[in-house]
DNA sequence: AGCCTACCTGGGTC
DNA sequence: AGACCCAGGTAGG
């Protein structure tokens, strides 16, 4: 029975357009704000088509949306088998409903309640652990556009080549054991990756040293704190990147990570005193992590993605406001 | 414990 | 053109 079921999944995954989910109106995705909204930085969108093309766990998928529907087809995997539905409904978390979180958010807090009405539909994604630490490796002190031209040349040049599509070459993104290597901080420092060369490199041998994914999977078992804890023992991990690592991809989703922009956020709607401060201490960090803690309830890291997005977006809006005015975008020759 | 600064790089601004 | 400045931080002082 097991087996027929996944003959045809299989089968399905190969050829067309398969649903993998149908949702209620009142409980919608937004594709944009979830695969763009800076959690990964692999997704593309041809807006044309309305579709976007990524990579996770070897494989590499095409999505799009049709009235109610959210659909996939699969373009190739370095994996033999394929549960495709099994795979995308644990990426996107689909086993969680989550509007009543959402109502119940939006009548505990105004900001929220803002933020949800411009931007429904965010969902937050369960990753891997490598990609998603050694990701925000990268992201740190850095811009999303750099972050994500960094990210592919760790696929390209550490990665396996998954296969060709609309002649783009698409990789996988390396094991551990690839980046643990002493002669990968050397190459990256030639990729332009700067100090983080060294982190990536260090850090990954740590994590092989400990048990590689079989120590991730350990983290998962641990309470929040102390799987935060476990990772900042890792060189060139610190608070911020443990807690993204910790609610994106290790189940913990009452981490949230602290940076400029919810420093930003909080100080502004509910933490008067901290405004002003040149940068966030351990302390602040703390306090402002707890604040969400106590406002949102244990799925608080779901809610503070929520308005971290809207931040983001409304940050887009006042690029796009300023830029027309000016018109002088367009650059000649 | 808490505050300060150097750190790679590239894209944007003036 | 060429100096800034800044970007989803962190280690080391």
């Amino acid at each position: 029975m097991r087996k027929s079921l996944s003959t045809t999944n299989k089968r399905m995954c190969k050829m067309s357009w398969s649903t993998v989910l149908c949702y209620h109106h009142d409980d919608p995705i937004q594709l944009v704000g979830t695969l763009n909204g800076g959690q990964s930085f692999r997704w593309t969108h041809d807006k044309e088509k309305d579709e976007w093309t990524g990579v996770f766990s070897k494989t590499i998928w095409k999505l799009k949306q049709d009235g109610h529907h959210l659909l996939y087809q699969v373009k190739g995997s370095l994996l033999g088998e394929l549960d495709c539905s099994r795979m995308l409904k644990k990426y996107f978390r689909l086993n969680v409903t989550i509007k009543h979180s959402y109502k119940r958010w939006s009548e505990k807090d105004e900001l929220f309640k803002t933020a949800y009405q411009q931007l429904h539909g965010i969902r937050m994604l369960h990753q891997e652990p490598v990609e998603n630490l050694f990701s925000f490796i990268c992201s740190q002190n850095n811009h999303i556009s750099r972050i994500s031209s960094m990210v592919e040349k760790l696929c390209e040049h550490f990665g396996e080549e998954i296969s060709i599509v609309d002649d783009v070459a698409y990789y996988s993104f390396p094991e551990v054991e690839k980046l643990a290597k002493p002669e990968v901080e050397a190459k990256l420092r030639e990729l332009g990756f700067g100090y983080r060369a060294k982190f990536i490199q260090k850090s990954a041998a740590q994590i092989v040293e400990w048990g590689g994914i079989e120590w991730f999977n350990s983290l998962q078992d641990m309470t929040y704190k102390d799987a935060r804890q476990e990772l900042m023992k890792l060189y060139g991990i610190g608070p911020k990147v443990a807690d993204c690592i910790c609610l994106m991809s290790l189940n913990h989703l009452e981490a949230i990570p602290v940076d400029t922009h919810v420093y930003q956020i909080a100080a502004r709607n509910y933490l008067p005193h901290l405004r002003g401060k040149k940068n966030v201490t351990e302390k602040m960090y703390m306090e402002i992590g707890d604040h969400f803690r106590n406002l949102f309830g244990e799925w608080a890291g779901w809610a503070h993605t929520v308005l971290f997005c809207a931040d983001l977006k409304k940050l887009q809006q006042k690029e796009n406001d300023s830029e027309e005015p000016k018109q002088k975008k367009k650059r000649k020759k």
